[in-house]
DNA sequence: CTTCGATACTTCACTGACGAACTATCCTCT
DNA sequence: AGAGGATAGTTCGTCAGTGAAGTATCGAAG
């Protein structure tokens, strides 16, 4: 696998490269979207390479955050897919993972039987503050490069694009 | 599905909630990381969505593209994993789909027999070009509200990111 | 020339994620 | 009350992607 720049060097040859058979392309727009996807896939293939260790992958760390920093430490499988962009099946196959290792506990609700409740166990919260930790100085390195206000426009236009790309996806501004 | 602004806000709130248990969390960075996370994977479905009519997933159309703006229309399987992050394995599969669509020839090359060689088809070609223009309007619009300079400061931020990522993966700046 | 290690690709078995179909429960309207 | 529709979760079949192991070819060293 070739280092970072050269492959950016290869991208940015190749989108060039597309304009001549199709001269009203979107260049800059392409390139930015190949680098967040780029970006993107590395960031999640080096976070699940800290994860798997655990026996997580993102999917279900990302879940287990959810119910942690809950404010009751538990929430049902519907909260979670409304926010988590994953389809119920899937969270269904999460709440199996985490239950299996004892981090969460199912119970079918109360007051509605159709819901169940995934609460966060102590062996799920302990693991939680085992992960984090180690991770923090990657999570920092990874910005390391980039001055405080470059990180404060760097969130300002992502959550811009994020925005956009859910409008795209999601028309109708007609509440 | 929640829409994207209070998708964001529980995200926000969420990450907030985790410094109470670890105060020296990053959470900044952390912000960031998942915003890179979230914005990577709305792009990919989204792009997946538009490709899907032509039997193509990104990784297969990623490797097409790359065919095609090789200056001599053909590639070799080692040569696309080297750029397009993926594995042998993989590349293998990605090459059967494009073979058996009529969009790439597979020859064993002359000189090494080791290799194949990857050469794009006139139907290839044909389908490149059908299938980019309608993504361009989508492209754009995933950066609308981005002005000119906004858009240069986020490549910019972007490619440094991908820098220290890799640098992260694989330390040694020993050549 | 042969042997050995490296390279190129393929095959196989497995995991993760998704859509479609199913079951159970709840809510509303009559 | 009870019929119809919406909601919550699960199950099942399928596909994309990966690691480990296998085959074929190349190149260098003896």
């Amino acid at each position: 696998m070739k280092r970072m720049p050269e492959c950016l060097a290869h991208m940015d040859a190749g989108i060039a490269r597309v304009s001549e058979s199709l001269p009203d392309a979107p260049l800059q727009e392409i390139v930015l979207t190949r680098l967040l996807l780029l970006v993107g896939g590395h960031l999640l293939n080096e976070l699940e390479l800290n994860l798997k260790p655990f026996g997580l992958n993102d999917s279900d760390f990302r879940t287990l955050m959810m119910i942690y920093t809950s404010p009751s430490g538990s929430a049902t499988p519907s909260e979670l897919c409304e926010y988590a962009q994953q389809g119920a099946t899937n969270m269904t196959r999460i709440a199996n993972v985490l239950v299996k290792a004892g981090l969460v506990t199912r119970a079918s609700s109360a007051e509605d039987r159709r819901k169940v409740v995934l609460s966060i166990t102590t062996a799920g919260k302990r693991l939680v503050r085992k992960i984090l930790p180690p991770l923090f100085p990657q999570v920092h390195a990874a910005f390391a490069s980039l001055s405080a206000s470059d990180k404060r426009t760097l969130d300002r236009l992502l959550r811009q694009v994020a925005v956009n790309i859910d409008l795209l996806t999601h028309p109708d501004p007609r509440p």
